[in-house]
RNA sequence: GGCGAGGUAGCUCAGUGGCAGAGCAGGGGACUCAUAAGCCCUUGGUCGUGAGUUCGACUCUCACCCUCGCCA
């Protein structure tokens, strides 16, 4: 088999707030899970994403705490650099959109699509403050909301009646920053002609029918035929972004929602950059063999499986020409987009402001990666919104991966190293029951790798975890515990299948529980580790120094492939994978939501 | 109001034109290697409601009810 060259697409998190575990397990998880699988399997896997960091949510925020925009956008860049190590995300880049790099292929972009006929121009009204000398974002202007009276209604959105509103309607207005009196003057912004890619946006969509998640699908599709696509601003009058290439443009920025996407391109292109070979991107943005799998929660449908299209679509070769001067090479189009719906805490909506959240760093002072991956895994919002509750937290804890797969190595390895000196056992020649129970386990290296491959996770991991179970099974049902006393011999052959069988198991699970496989792993004697190493490396260019996280795999021995195990080879005394969760933290952690 | 998703066991959810499933929780049992974990047996459902198509509907069709999201 040949390997496959496969771009797994992360959602790029807004730095303006923590991450919780709504957000870990809509996207980043599943992501990484997903990679951690196919880098088993030997494919060519380039994981990235970065911190989203312009935008108006960026500048109100620095606004507020009077500090620079570019200050906002590293102090939570840093903060997702320290959860994706603690958690153990496997990004080969995980960058920002703050970079020399991005900015020149986000213009690129936006040129190729310029040439291609895809932008105009066209005037809007916009509020201007006088007093301040600029143009005002909408959420820049406060005033009476014209629906329901409300007097502090914001520019895009009145929080009384929650109506998303036409500023140049609000009555009253006033700038927020100062509270002077704007006045609505002409500006003009580029517009990205989408009516003309309409058609092959549909058709993009159709072809993918069959495979997608039907929420995805049917929802864009739904949305493209009730509403028609129409030409969307790419450009503001904001000074926090991105550059807009065209003379006589200085005072403006391109649109946030416009650039953050084209992320997926810059990442990769970065990466061959700082890797010293900068071609490689090509491997995964313009094989036609190659798939890209966009990892994103549901509220970010929309700009994946519609926008970005759209922009690789009306780029096409262009962009290449643009960017780097060779011709023919249009861009790969997303092949899925598997989204996941939401998490909802204690059966309520995840607010970060009201701090009904689980915040990701904050539970890793307390809990192990590995739990947390279990069941955000096992309660992933695959199908449709899911619930966090601490109950069922430590009920899955304590009943599922203590007992049933965490007790299993600990229960055969603490026997295995009392009765044969810390060797694995000479089994000779296997009996039928062996033969089957092993058999059964690796089987699993298809069908767990068939529910990963199809973005089915909470499935595979609940495969796997029944294959744990038969391994307690057969254990039962051959008792060496009762062999050894009367025939060693007997007890040898359970024991050597039963360890080959964790062995795989430890293989089978390692997407999803990484570092407690790598325990084990280390616990069988295995010197090589079955992962590479994240590290985090400041990279600097004209916009300064960003650090970004990677990636090495050279040490990475792990294969997703049936335990080769070896009688006679030595291991250490089992420390236990999981500990057991006291009930009450629930209480305790209950009393942390909300205040 | 429009669009989309969902409504299946006490809980979380899977499923499919052919005898209603899993895990957890509840009840019973045999065992003791293991973190009192594991294993075996078992209680439990009008598959949201009503109609239709069909030899047969949880599944397909229509209407309705409820929940969630997006849009207006």
């Amino acid at each position: 088999m040949t390997a496959q060259n496969i771009l797994v697409a992360v959602a790029w998190p807004y730095a303006n707030a923590d991450i919780h575990v709504g957000n870990i397990t809509g996207s980043y998880l599943p992501a990484d899970i997903f990679a951690r699988y196919h880098r088993l399997k030997g494919n060519n896997v380039l994981m990235v994403s970065g911190s989203d960091a312009h935008g108006t949510p960026i500048t109100v925020r620095s606004d507020a705490e009077g500090v620079a925009p570019v200050e906002v956008y590293q102090r939570f860049h840093a903060r997702f650099l320290e959860l994706f190590k603690k958690i153990g995300l496997n990004y080969d880049l995980f960058t920002s959109t703050h970079t020399e790099n991005h900015e020149k292929v986000s213009q690129s972009v936006f040129l190729a699509l310029k040439e291609n006929g895809l932008l105009y121009e066209e005037e809007q009204q916009q509020w201007y403050s006088p007093s301040l000398k600029k143009f005002l974002p909408d959420r820049y202007v406060e005033g009476t909301c014209y629906i329901c009276g409300y007097e502090n209604a914001r520019g895009d959105q009145c929080d009384n009646c929650g109506n998303v509103l036409d500023s140049t309607q609000l009555i009253d207005p006033r700038a927020k920053e100062d509270g002077s009196t704007p006045e609505l003057r002409a500006t003009t912004h580029f517009f990205f002609d989408l009516s003309k890619l309409q058609e092959q946006v549909v058709k993009f969509l159709e072809a993918r029918e069959g495979y997608w998640r039907p929420n995805v699908v049917r929802r864009s599709l739904g949305w493209i035929k009730a509403e028609g696509l129409r030409g969307r601003p790419i450009t503001r009058d904001l000074d926090w972004g991105l550059r807009v290439p065209v003379d006589g443009w200085d005072d403006k920025r391109i649109y946030v929602w416009f650039e953050a996407v084209i992320g997926y391109l810059s990442a990769p292109i970065e990466w061959s950059q700082i890797t010293g070979q900068p071609a490689a991107w090509h491997a995964w943005w313009t094989d036609p063999e190659a798939r890209a799998y966009y990892f994103i929660g549901k509220d970010n449908i929309d700009f994946h499986a519609i926008l970005w299209p759209a922009e690789l679509i009306g780029a096409g070769a262009q962009f290449a020409q643009i960017f780097e001067g060779t011709a023919d090479k249009p861009l790969n189009l997303p092949y899925d987009v598997p989204a996941n719906e939401f998490l909802n805490m204690e059966d309520r909506k995840i607010s970060g402001s009201r701090n009904w959240a689980v915040w990701a760093l904050d539970a890793l002072e307390r809990y192990d990666p590995d739990p947390l991956r279990y069941y955000l895994t096992v309660n992933m919002p695959e199908t449709s919104d899911s619930n966090w509750d601490w109950d069922e937290f430590v009920a899955r804890n304590n009943n599922e991966l203590v007992a049933t797969w965490g007790n299993l190595a600990n229960r055969v390895l603490s026997f295995a190293h009392k009765h044969w000196e810390g060797q694995v056992p000479d089994p000779g020649d296997l009996r039928p029951a062996d033969e089957a129970v092993l058999a059964k386990v690796e089987a699993g290296f298809e069908s767990v790798g068939d529910l990963i491959e199809s973005a089915k996770l909470r499935a595979a991991l609940n495969a796997a975890m029944r294959l744990a179970s038969e391994v307690n099974k057969y254990l039962d049902d051959q008792a060496p515990w009762s062999q050894v006393k009367e025939h060693k011999a007997e007890a040898a052959k359970t024991i050597f299948t039963a360890i080959k069988a964790i062995d795989s198991l430890k293989l089978l699970l390692a997407p999803f529980l990484p570092h407690t496989s790598e325990a084990l792993h280390q616990i069988l004697g295995y010197k090589e580790p079955l992962f590479g190493r994240q590290y985090t490396e400041a990279l600097e260019d004209s916009f300064g120094i960003h650090t970004a996280l990677r990636y090495d795999g050279a040490q990475a021995s792990g294969a997703w492939a049936p335990s080769q195990l070896e009688a006679g080879r030595s291991f250490n005394a089992p420390t236990p994978l999981y500990k057991k969760l006291d009930p009450e933290v629930t209480e305790q952690e209950r009393e942390r939501l909300g205040s």
